[in-house]
RNA sequence: GGGGGAUUUCCCGAGCGGCCAAAGGGGGCAGACUGUAAAUCUGUUGUCACUGACUUCGGUGGUCCGAAUCCACCAUCCCCCA
């Protein structure tokens, strides 16, 4: 099976500029592609990792890849899927967050020997002269078209700033760039990318005569049509920092029965066949395949070692199992008040509820317990004696943590 | 440049100068039912020292015994005209 079958197959493919040439770039290894990130946060998220699981099925197949960080194009900001504006972020958060995607990105890429690259923007774009620009480039885009595209088209109905609108210009300027010192002959990106991709495109095509492609990836997508990688709390992370490997395995085990193979086809690197015999698992069998989406996932971004303990820790709390390793929380000695601390106070401290209201009310409506066993009084307290070996605090079906005593 | 309109709690959206922590819907959370799924039903949804108090209705001042509601200025956005 060729690569652009497989990529096929795993319903990874939305849409090509001209799947022909582009198969025969990619199945051939001839390919130079770069998929570009933002740095709009100092973490990379799922919608992230998807985009690297392309480059890494595509670097495997001999391609090189070129991870672009937009450094450049992130001080204008991205108006694509956005109903509002984003807020200007600083330079110095900028390049904070280019530095933290660099080091994620470089455990799942192999950037030796020139095997990739990576580079970032705003090592070109920033000292663009704005009248050279306009002269070089502006005159190859039609303001007709470019309102015509679907990134704009939104928010044409709630404004639309001139410097918003000018970065599908800067992206068509990036591909253009690298086609020429690079050799880059194509570009990835997720779906919402498709008008600012075929910018790039077509200003190397009316720039040198030449032709350079375009593909984008789908947007992972729930049965309800809403983005995956979200929780009510904010992005899934791959920093296990800001998501805790034990979190992020959880995710995956908690998604819906109807996206479950999806996911697993789109992002895991298990065999096509293996996929297709899970197929066929019905009711409760689904359950397995949770388990070994989770599993193969937490395994990717945070290593097997990790992957076994979420999994490990899962089993023993929703199972019979023994205790294991449960995300914990330590309170010191100034967290109690006359050697006590209520029940309110630790739910906060674990970070189980946002505030002590949520907590009564968690409370009230018989949603905690504490090692099994249901907390009815509001007012309840511990000592330090009771902490010392551990509780297990949990709130709802689904939110556990281990509390003691330092 | 001129004229008109908007800004409400996570989101949408109601809101008479006192009866407003603010209708309704969505979403979230919890409970029941389950398979750590979906659907359904129930409760809940500003904070805290919780039968009470405190902080919220773009910002700052003002009128008033009393303001989300009235006035002034500022900010942001939308629409129409140029």
């Amino acid at each position: 099976m060729t690569i652009y079958d497989e990529l096929v197959a795993r319903g990874l493919i939305a849409q090509v500029t001209d799947e022909n040439e582009i198969k025969e770039l990619i199945n051939n290894g001839k390919a130079v592609f770069y998929i570009g990130f933002d740095p709009t946060a100092d973490s990379l998220h799922v919608g992230h990792f998807m985009a690297l699981c392309l480059m890494k099925r595509l670097q495997m197949a001999g391609n090189k890849p070129i991870a672009l960080i937009g450094g450049g194009t992130a001080m204008i900001g991205d108006p694509s899927g956005r109903t509002d504006m984003r807020q200007m972020m600083t330079t110095e958060t900028i390049a904070h967050n280019c530095d933290c995607f660099k080091k994620q990105m470089s455990r799942f890429i192999d950037f030796s020997e020139g095997k990739a690259i990576m580079i970032n923007n705003a090592d070109w774009l920033l000292d663009l002269n704005y009248v050279e620009v306009l002269r070089e480039v502006g005159s190859c885009f039609s303001v007709n078209n470019m309102l015509r595209a679907e990134c704009y088209k939104q928010r044409m109905e709630k404004g639309l700033s001139f410097l918003e609108f000018n970065y599908m210009i800067m992206q068509s300027y990036d591909f253009y760039h690298l086609y020429k010192t690079m050799g880059c002959n194509m570009q990835f990106g997720g779906d919402d990318q498709w008008s600012n991709m075929l910018g790039g495109t077509e200003l190397i095509r009316r720039k040198l005569g030449k032709d350079a492609y375009a593909m984008t990836i789908n947007l992972l997508l729930n049965s309800e049509g809403k983005k995956m990688g979200k929780t009510q709390s904010g992005a899934v992370w791959l920093d296990p920092d800001k998501t805790s490997p034990y979190d992020f395995y959880q995710y995956w085990r908690n998604v819906a029965d109807s996206d479950v193979l999806k996911c697993i086809r789109m992002l895991t690197f298990l065999p096509l066949e293996e996929i297709d015999a899970m197929d066929k698992w019905e009711g409760a069998q689904l359950n397995r395949a949770k388990e070994i989406l989770a599993f193969e996932l937490t395994k990717l971004v945070h290593g097997e070692e990790e992957a076994k303990k979420a999994e490990a820790s899962a089993k023993a709390l929703f199972g019979a199992g023994a205790e294991a390793e449960i995300p914990m929380t330590e309170l010191c000695a100034a967290d109690f008040t006359d050697g006590v601390i209520d029940i309110g106070t630790i739910l906060v401290k674990a970070g189980l509820v946002p505030s002590k209201s949520e907590a009564r009310r968690a409370i009230e409506q018989g949603g905690v317990s504490v090692d099994n066993e249901k907390v009815k009084d509001v007012r309840a307290t511990f000592t330090m004696d009771d902490l010392k070996d551990g509780k297990v605090f949990r709130r709802g079906k689904k939110n556990f943590r281990k509390v003691t005593v330092k």
